[in-house]
DNA sequence: TGTAAATTCAAACAATCGTTTGAATGAATT
DNA sequence: AATTCATTCAAACGATTGTTTGAATTTACA
């Protein structure tokens, strides 16, 4: 079996979680991965190619999970979703790579506030994600205004990035908060909290 | 006067901001600064010490209008803080460095995403602001546990960092949402919302 | 087993990185 | 005007960057 791509794959991931994209040679990857060289451009043609493969191998994964908690929510509410149901099914897978792996969603999200170019690059593949949460939250809030709904939903994004990045601090900085395979079920509360009226 | 360094930390506060501390070559900010390359090492050792400049050179500015204001508040009210108070004095300086220049708050919460050890260079210079607020907020909410303050604490500063990050992809995401300068004010109402039982 | 494709390898590519040098230039003081 | 100090300059330093080469090796299929 090929183990080279994966451990690539692998290895990048946990590096670009810690040094970010430019702050991680292709040099330190192959090192720790115990490959060659030129197995970057072998198997993944350039640093910017494997870059994406790394992304879109965690996140096409949580968008599956994402998508099929959302639509289980919607038929089993008769497209009447509440609250509730989207905002765990926004924010439970993440809790699964949580806790299958600390540094998915921290290279995740790390990757995504590096640079502006970067951002640009990885943000079309929300696009997809963004749409079908957003128009279930609309159905969910036909009272309130469609730009406040758009508001709290990326306020929560912004406390979830927020987080995952002060994940590791807050332990060093704070006092009895919760670990990181509790932190997403917190935010989960706050966030009902928060949202509803 | 000495115009040099100046535009030195002017030039490279913009490119740190847009991307970041590894993405940014003191070549590219001598390049636009106009200024010769050995000028880094001369008026500030090494590109580190440099980066450090830039950060202080804001952070302490805004640290100073944030105590400035807790202490007003504090003695307002005779010690007995409010809510309001609090998260307005930590936030509006804020708020005002952002109608001031766009790219302060981005380049802080960048740099401080970048990395971890870039994250552990910084993280000491939030120790005072931490320390004082979280003590104020304690004050103000005898009743909550210790824990639970710091964590809804930490929470408004998620959702802070999380929303100068997205803020400019929020207009081409959505439509309709506050601009800039009224992003922390907003954050400031909906924490307020948010934070209170 | 023999052949062809896939994969790995050491080595080198040009470009860029942060930093340093020592001379040239500027301004201020005696 | 002469001297001293601060600043700027072009040029080069060695190290590291992402990428490529072509041969060696392994794997898969006939």
């Amino acid at each position: 079996m090929n183990n080279t791509k994966e451990s690539i794959l692998d290895v990048a991931e946990c590096l670009f979680a810690k040094n970010g994209f430019s702050g991680t040679s292709i040099r330190a990857i192959v090192k720790e991965a115990k490959v060659n060289i030129a197995a970057i451009s072998y198997h993944f043609n350039s640093k910017e190619k494997l870059f994406m493969a790394v992304i879109q191998r965690r996140f096409k994964e949580i968008e599956r999970q994402r998508f099929s908690k959302l639509d289980f929510h919607l038929t089993e509410t008769d497209n009447q979703p509440t609250l509730e149901g989207i905002v765990r099914a926004f924010l439970e897978p993440l809790k699964l790579a949580f806790d299958t792996n600390d540094q998915v969603p921290k290279m995740l999200v790390r990757v995504f506030c590096e640079s502006d170019d970067l951002k640009d690059l990885i943000n079309p593949i929300f696009d997809e994600t963004r749409k079908r949460f957003l128009g279930a939250l609309q159905k969910a809030y036909t009272s309130i205004p469609e730009v406040e709904v758009q508001w709290r939903f990326q306020y929560m994004i912004s406390a979830m990035v927020g987080l995952i990045i002060f994940a590791e601090n807050m332990h060093k900085n704070f006092s009895g908060l919760p670990k990181n395979n509790r932190l997403v079920e917190k935010l989960i509360t706050q966030t009902l909290e928060g949202i509803q009226e």
